[in-house]
DNA sequence: AGATACATGTAAACGGTTACATGATTCA
DNA sequence: TGAATCATGTAACCGTTTACATGTATCT
């Protein structure tokens, strides 16, 4: 399971309660990789601690518990990121789903569409791009891991939005026929 | 569910029997827009025909059934297209959630991970522009839809392969403090 | 004092996968 | 005739989402 392997990565970084994990889910990992709430997070820690891959190294106010990977968890975690995906690995989304189903409509719907794409991905890869430029002011020397992802999120970007006008431009050529 | 609206989609191009689309969730579409076995599809394909969205018009040989897509089902695809995904769209991808757990190796693993990356993803590439190079001489004229789709994946396998080149040079550029 | 953010949990419902089951047709 | 492919289906299981539930600490 995906999750299991998640949540140690992110433990992996820096001991973290769930209520903190939560919120991870709901920045870039949960936009680009994976989602989870805090209604499945909760209980997969507690088999995680149950199986000895984490462990609670601290209890906070409110009741937090903060999770750490324990060595065995480290030693699964690196096997799983390891191992080449053995079979083909899953991919679900939805918005690449509507662009295989483009040619359920019309030209005209299509190219809106199209351009709808074009424009939101062009504006999300703007965004990326700002946030880089403050950030690469303020880290100088090699690239942190968390930005690895974050460029990775804006070539992604890009590569959407040069594809989406690409695209207008194959429907609108006149058929030569 | 995006289930629904794929079959809807699938319909949308031809009239198909389940096997048909079970067929099509094995090639391109289920590599990287959604998966689907046979299992979900039969029951998914009876609840859309006692909604009125698809009808079976022919049935053939060791009991196939064609379905075909009726205008109830026509209106509720394009709907679904052309409204802007409210949320955020959802998206489930384990290899990119591999990415965003490099920070938890070292920096020899994760060099050795993205190196493998690179080259499974150009190599992916490689493929698909084989397989645009024949067709493109098969199909002259405004590109089809399916190839819209074949470009996307070309394009995605590219940018991701380049990215991770870029990850390895960031990753072995000694530290500047 | 009231709103907001912190913090954790359970239970029911839902969607998808795996395992099980059956039978017809075609090909070697 | 036996294997492979075509073709459809059900049932149990598993992971995720949605709804429900509770309480603490901080900020205005």
């Amino acid at each position: 399971m995906s999750l299991t392997h998640a949540l140690l990565g992110l433990l992996a970084t820096r001991p973290q309660s769930g209520y903190e994990l939560t919120k991870a889910f709901e920045g870039d990992l949960g936009r680009y990789a994976w989602q989870a709430g805090h209604t499945s997070i909760y209980p997969e820690l507690a088999k995680l601690a149950e199986r000895g891959l984490v462990e609670v190294t601290a209890e906070g106010a409110r009741g937090s518990k903060t999770y750490d990977v324990t060595d065995a968890g480290r030693a699964e975690l690196r096997d799983w990121l390891m191992s080449p995906p053995s079979r083909q690995a899953k991919v679900r989304n939805e918005q690449v789903l509507r662009m295989f189903l483009l040619s359920a409509l019309d030209r005209d719907d299509a190219v809106t569409l199209l351009r709808r794409i074009a424009a939101s991905t062009a504006e999300q890869a703007d965004v990326l791009r700002a946030i880089r430029e403050e950030a690469g002011d303020v880290v100088p020397g090699p690239a942190g891991f968390g930005q690895l992802a974050a460029e990775y999120g804006l070539r992604q970007y890009e590569t959407v939005s040069s594809w989406a006008l690409w695209a207008i431009e194959q429907l609108q050529t006149p058929a030569r026929t």
